[in-house]
Formats: structure tokens, sequence, C-alpha cells
RNA sequence: GCCCGGGUGGCGGAAUCGGCAUACGCGAAGGACUUAAAAUCCUUUGUUCGCAAGGACUUGUGGGUUCGAGUCCCACCCCGGGCACCA
């Protein structure tokens, strides 16, 4: 009979769920050791669980399985994030309220997920929208308000005018919009902003602890671009009269006697006095105007030449040798990195050098490696001896750094790339700011038990386009008094970003009914850290930066008791289309997880995406693929079907017996190490080991061991099969099979015989035979006799238990 | 340009410590069963020379270390991902 996997996989689900999941449920007072394994929860789409879902949570559910069976008290958790945009530009599409339209794919996904025989614990299922939720979310958002870490500023920030809103550095990819693609404008906006900078250092250094791909933990590191350095002052001149100074930030020191010029940003604030002593003040409007109009995209298009304007009348004195140096407008230097204005040397920075070569500016070489001048045709940016640096002639520049900011008194510094995170959104799908802006006391935080500020009801929740969010329409929830003073007064209107809700949620799955509190203490500690985390490498500097922020904030405050949240984590690789392309509708080779269901069963798409290749290699589906694992599947299913009849047996046989012991321990071994591909070849070879001798009786405690086995990886068939061969209980509440060492033992191998490297020819040998009989052997073979006739051995190399190399 | 991965049969991939390269699966070819097809089962399947026995070659390219290299070292080429005027 062919294995009816739709019928037998439908049952099981039905089962398991029988009893609100209580196999999945970990014990809070177990004395077992705990594994928090966690998925990054997904985003309820309108498309429904796409096959990467199913990698990723196949995946942990498959390490879910295998380590309760090993005894671990596990916390496998599942929840829904299901704010921020994808959900409200879908829903003004179809007309629909985005809490409706919440609503109804959390019921796909949830069926979907269920059918896929994963093992979540739903009696902690979150939902990122659920006032209850979020109630502590905007909690959060008080704590870090009070300790000053959010904050309220004007200024130009990324906006993108199609999905009118402001967006944060992080979800700024190439100058377009993250979401949709659309190039990102500046606005000058009042926006609420988090100060991640303050946390820069320490979320730079807590990396070095984590068990992270190095590629996540390197993004990060480049994301926060910490840079030392020297601020040095520039004294300025008007003719004979001081005017002030400038302050610039260099990671070179060595080179200030280089440095022939100063430029400003455009933005720098200083401009504004310095332009009433130049004489072309009129051309320094012009050309500062023309660089606000410029967006974000056209001013670091890296293809375009430097531009600049001169501050006529105005010098700056080098503190090195007082030399005076012109000083310059452009948009190549950054307003909002280091102090806006650097000093110029072009002999020693590419940029400095094209723009000193544009407008006929000095350069003067001051670093050689050889301790000669240069005709310099591009700028030399590696170390070496300093040149024309006075007193500091001949210094290596390295030492030369710290010498020269000590003789000039600059202060050393640090910097960093990363910037404040704007907080705010001007959209309607959103946790509420828990904010009450009072024209007499400003900002004034909602009290906590106020809290959660529910998002009202709105008729119409486009976004306005104006920079302000739908909910400044609904005057009845806009103004209040104010709690201070009791004065009128308007609450804030904008909305938290989408990646709110997922910077703590994790927290929130150990004890998700708590009404009292964030989290209880004492579980906190009992669960964290997350012992794996698994999700898309695209979260590298968004969310697994932000949560990381929020954590060592709250163990600041005393709300968690570890440094970081997430102590190993696994990025899936992405499942290409067949055609090695990104899967997506247009190119029309997606693959919908419903039809392989359907079509295979679950045990087998579960079992297919984890064969194709490593889990965090990205790999093209093959349709034809799935076929593979669908026949393993139909061949166990014989086998037991064939073995349950003729009622196995009890006799040992001794092959078989060595077959399950390398299969427990292959399959152990890789499952402990995430290789999944690995174990179920093993698990196949296994199969047909057994398969081998039809009509056989096969021990039944090894039919037994081999569903163990395979019940993490294929969790339905191995149920059935397992209550087939007469049990009552589940074969997920097995205990992990142990391999008896002795088993494993052989009696003889193969030796390989080696000439000058190259394999000649092999024969059977006894195990722990020494180097004098394993020549013996191998200079008997009539092959080896033939080849050596002439020569003779001048060297026997003997590898014990694997090859003999005779050289000559 | 800089930083991280990676390159092995027709395809996905395996090779845990430097020791039989190509496990496992797909596909393909031939055969069995069948009136036939599907399904299933069996055999073959890196390339190349050879009737065969057997030989030569082969892990992106070129060099090196070693008795022995997919694995280690140097240089280069290609593919994927990230960052990109951050001083």
């Amino acid at each position: 009979m062919k294995y009816n996997c739709d019928k037998i996989e439908k049952k099981w689900m039905q089962e398991w769920s029988k009893n609100n999941y209580a196999d999945w449920k970990p014990t809070e007072n177990a004395k077992k050791k705990k594994k928090y394994v966690l998925d990054m929860f997904p985003y309820p789409s309108g498309d429904g669980l796409h096959v990467g879902h199913v990698e990723n949570y196949a995946a942990t559910d498959i390490y879910s399985r295998y380590s309760r069976m090993k005894g671990f008290n596990v916390l496998h958790p599942m929840g829904w994030d299901a704010f921020g945009l994808p959900a409200e530009n879908y829903a003004i599409k179809t007309k629909q309220h985005p809490a409706q339209v919440v609503e109804k794919n959390i019921k796909v996904f949830r069926r979907q997920i269920e059918r896929l025989g994963l093992s979540y614990d739903w009696n902690r299922k979150i939902n990122t929208t659920d006032p209850k939720y979020y109630k502590w979310t905007q909690w959060i958002f008080l704590q870090l308000f009070k300790h000053g870490l959010a904050y309220e500023k004007e200024a130009p920030i990324n906006w993108c005018p199609s999905c009118k809103t402001g967006l944060a550095n992080e979800e700024v990819v190439e100058g377009k919009c993250d979401r949709c693609g659309t190039p990102v404008e500046r606005k000058k906006l009042k926006q609420w902003w988090l100060k991640i900078t303050a946390y820069a250092e320490r979320l730079l250094s807590g990396l070095d602890q984590l068990d992270w791909p190095n590629s996540i933990k390197e993004m990060q590191k480049n994301w926060i671009g910490r840079s030392e350095g020297s601020l040095i002052k520039f004294k300025l001149k008007s003719g004979d009269v001081n005017i002030g100074e400038i302050e610039v930030f260099t990671t070179r020191a060595d080179t200030l006697f280089g440095a022939t010029y100063l430029v400003l940003s455009p933005e720098h604030p200083i401009i504004n006095i310095l332009k009433n002593h130049a004489d072309n003040a009129k051309e320094i409007d012009r050309y500062i105007n023309e660089a606000r109009q410029k967006s974000d995209m056209e001013r670091m298009d890296p293809t375009k030449t430097k531009t600049g304007v001169e501050i006529k009348n105005i010098q700056a004195i080098n503190p090195a040798n007082n030399q005076l140096l012109p000083l310059w407008i452009s948009d190549y230097v950054l307003v909002h990195y280091g102090t806006g204005a650097i000093m110029a040397v072009p002999a020693h920075d590419e940029r400095d050098f094209e723009f000193a070569k544009k407008f006929g500016l000095k350069i003067i070489e001051v670093i050689s490696p050889d301790q000669k001048e240069h005709q310099l045709n591009a700028a030399y940016t590696g170390p070496g001896y300093l040149l024309n640096s006075g007193p500091f002639n001949g210094l290596d520049s390295e030492i030369a750094q710290d010498k020269i900011s000590l003789f000039i008194g600059a202060k050393k510094s640090v910097f960093y790339k990363m910037r404040d995170w704007v907080f705010s959104r001007q959209r309607y799908w959103g946790e509420p700011i828990p904010i009450i802006k009072c024209p007499k006391c400003g900002n004034v935080p909602l009290s906590e038990k106020d809290l959660p500020l529910t998002l009202p009801k709105v008729k119409s929740y486009e976004p306005s386009g104006t920079g302000e969010s739908p909910l400044a329409a609904i005057s009845s929830w806009v103004n209040v008094k104010c709690p201070k003073c009791g004065g009128p007064a308007k609450r804030e209107t904008n909305t938290m970003p989408q990646w709110a809700g997922s910077c703590w949620y994790y927290l929130r799955y150990i004890d998700p009914k708590n009404s009292k509190q964030l989290v209880d203490p004492k579980k906190e500690k009992k669960w964290m850290p997350v012992d794996l985390y698994m999700g898309g490498a695209e979260h590298a500097v968004l969310h697994l930066l932000y949560a990381r922020f929020w954590h060592k904030f709250l163990n600041d405050s005393g709300v968690v008791s570890t440094d970081e949240p997430f102590q190993k984590l696994i990025n899936q690789g992405t499942i290409l289309g067949a055609n090695n392309e990104k899967m997506s509708k247009s190119r029309g080779n997606a693959v919908n997880p419903d039809d392989i269901v359907k079509q295979y069963g679950a045990d087998a798409l579960r079992l297919y995406e984890m064969f194709m290749g490593p889990l965090q290699a990205a790999k093209p589906w093959n349709t034809e693929g799935i076929n593979g694992v669908s026949r393993f599947l139909n061949r166990i299913w014989n086998l037991f079907s064939a073995q349950i009849k003729i009622n196995g047996g009890e006799k040992n046989n001794p092959t078989t017996a060595k077959t399950i012991n390398q299969t427990i321990k292959k399959v152990t071994e890789d499952l402990e190490n995430l290789d999944y591909n690995t174990a179920i070849s093993a698990l196949m070879e296994c199969l047909n080991a057994l398969t081998a001798k039809e009509g056989v009786k096969i021990k039944k405690s090894h039919l037994e061991d081999f569903l163990r086995l395979l019940a993490p990886l294929a969790p339905f068939i191995t149920e059935e099969l397992w209550h087939q061969m007469g049990h009552k209980t589940s074969v997920h509440k097995e205990r992990w099979p142990k391999y008896n060492k002795k088993m494993l033992r052989e009696k003889e191998f193969d030796l390989i015989i080696q000439i000058n490297g190259k394999v000649r020819d092999k024969v059977k040998a006894m195990v722990d035979i020494n180097q004098g009989e394993a020549e013996r052997m191998a200079l008997n073979r009539e092959k080896i006799k033939k080849i050596l006739t002439g020569n003779h051995p001048k060297k026997i190399i003997y590898i014990p238990n694997r090859l003999i190399n005779i050289v000559i």
C-alpha cells in the first residue's frame, strides 16, 4: 500500500493540537537544562508562507525536537510582527483596515505552520499589534525618554516620497527606500530620535563574545564604523583680524604638514558668520543652495566630479607651521560626521587629491615609503616616513600621529559612522508614541499607568504626505489636557517604526501574559539568553542591531540579566528559483509551499529543504529533487509495513547492529551541528543497508532506533509508524538513542597501497597491524611487485589503519 | 575601491585532523514487471585513450610546501553578499 501522506499527516496534526500543544510546553520549574530556540518571527504578509520561512522554521523545529529528546527543557515559541508599512500599504491598496488584513493573514500563517508539523508552544504566541503587547513597547520608550535616550530634534532626515514617511539610515539602501526602492529625499522635520550612538562602543565590543556568523559581525562593525583620531583647531584670519577658529577631525595627524586647505560642509553653521567677512558671499550662498537642492543620490554619486567654492578673504593657520591655508566649502564633506570640517591633505587622501587637482590647489608630499620625494599622480594613502614636516622629518608615520598631536596640543577623539536612530514615522499603523506636547511644559511623558495608549480607530489612515501622521486629523484623540499643568495640550501623532516591536519580543515569550511586568525577572534569568536564533541575513544592521541596543539598555535598567540577547545566530541561505535567480512572482519562479505539501506532504517538504545543501548556503530549488526524499519516505513506509507484517525478529544481526550504531553516531553529531543535509544522507544510507536483503527480519529495537533518529526531521511518518509498531505514546517523547562504541569497532580495514602518492592497489587487513606487517602485505601484492620491478623503495610511510605509501 | 563568503561530475552537494576525491540525492542510459504507460525494482554513469587487461588526466587558473594537497602558503581570475566621499 502506498503511503498516504496527506491523510496521515492531517491525522497527527489534529492529534498534536488536541491538548493545547501540551507536548511542546516547556516546564517552568524543571531541573532539566534549558534551551531557548527562536525564529525571527514573521511579518504575516498576504502572500502567506514562502519556502524561505519553511527552511528557517523547519531547521529550528528539528533542533527543538532533537533537544527535547535529548532531555532539554525547550522553549520554542512563535508570534507575529504585524505593525509596519507592508500591512498598511496592502490595506490601503485593498481598501481594508490594517487590523483586519493582519488578522486574516495571521490565520493563514497559523494554518500553514501547523500543517508543517512545527512544534511551537502556541500558548505563548504574541502579536506586536496587540495593545497588551505594545503597552510594553511604549513602556520601554518611556524609560528611554526618562534616561534622555529618546529626544526630539529638528533635522534633515531621509524621506521616502512614495511611503510618505521618514526613514532611518539603516532603512536606506543605495540612496533608495528599503521597502519600495524610491530614491530617498532630504526633508527637514521635527522627529523623535533614539540615542543608539550612546551604545556604539558597547555594541561594538559586545560582538566579540557572540557566536554569530563572521559576515554579520563584520557588517555591524562597519556600520558602527569606529575611528580613532585627533581634533585639531585652526585659527581663522581675515586680513589681520582674528575671527575665531575651526576644529577638524583627522585620523592622520601625521600628515598635518601636508594640509594645504580646509573644507567645510555646506551645512556647517560657522559659514553664516564667516560669510560676513568674505568677498564672495553671494557666490557662497548660491553654492550652499545648490547643495541643499541635491538629493542624497546626487550628492553621493561617486561618478560625479567634486564641486566647491572658496571663502575668499579668510584664511586658516596651520598650527604646526603657521602656514596660511585657503578655506573652501564642498559637499564632499559631510556635516554629520566628525566636526563637519576637514583639513585637506591632497597628497595623501584620494578625495582631497581630486579636489586639489580640479581647483589648482597645492599638493605637498609629507609621507613617503622610501623617504624620497615623488611626482604624485595619485594620493598615497599608505604608511611611510615623514618629509617636508619640519622637526618630524624621517619619523615613522604611525609614531608621528601621536607626536604631532601632542606638539600642537590636539585632543584625542573617537568618532562613529553610526548615527542616532530616527524613531518616528508619519504613518498610522504603528505604536503611538506615549508623549503629550504641552505649550508650557514641553514634551510630557504619559504616566505608566495610562499605558497602553491605544491606536485610535480612524476613517482614513492614508499618509498625508505633509510630514504629519494621519493621527493628527483625529482631534478628539489629539487634544488632551497636559498631565503636568492641566492646560490644553496635544498628543504626539507620529508612530513608532516597524522595528520597535521586534526589539524585545524574545523577552515577552518568556512571560507572555504578565500584566504587571514586561517579564518576570525570575523567568527571564531562567531562559535568557536565546541559545539559538535563526533568520535571514537581511536584518544584519536593522533588527539585530536595534534589538541589541534595547537589550543593553534594559540590562542597564535592571529589566534583563544578560548583556546580549542572542548568543548563537544562524542565517539560513536564500532559496533561489530553479533558474538560480531570486524567487519572485514577477519572475515566475516562485514555489508555493502549500502546493508541495499537498502533493508530497509536509515531511517531504521539510526533508527536501534540509537536504538541498548546507543551511547557511544559498541554493536553487529543483522541482525534481523533491522526488528523491519522497521516494525515501515511501521506501521507509514499505520496509516498516513489511516488517510489521512479519512481526520483526529479536535475533541480533551484527551487520545491522553496526549500521544502526554508526547511523546513531553520525546523525547525532550532524544534528548537533545543524548539518541536516548529511544527517539525511546518513539515514538514507542506513535505509539502503536495511532494505538490501528482502524478507529478512530486522530486530525491533533497530527499527525503533531508526524511527527515533528520523523523528525530528520527519515528525509525521515516524509518529504513524511508531504507533503502528504498537506504541501508545508519541515517538517525540522518546529518549534520543545512544550508540554503543563497541559495536562501531571494525576488525578489518581496506589498506590503501600508494606508490609515490598514487593509489595503486588495496587489500583487506586486520585493524591495528604494525608497519612491518603492512609493508609485507603491500610488497607481496602482484600488482605492486610489477610496478616496483627495477625500483627500490626509498622510503615507506604507513598511516595506521589507513594507507601505506611507497616512495621510489 | 574596501570588507566578508564561495568556485568540486550533466545538476544539488559530500569529503570532521593534510591520507581511497565525487558519499547521498537528482537527472540520464539500459534492463525487469506490464497489452501499454505511470509507479516500483535491478544495472551503468567524472573525462579521456583502449576490443580488453589496463593507462593517463581531473576539485576556477598558475606556482609553492609535503612521501602525499579539494584541504596549507603565494599570486591571479570569476561568482554571490555587504559597505561606499565617514576625513
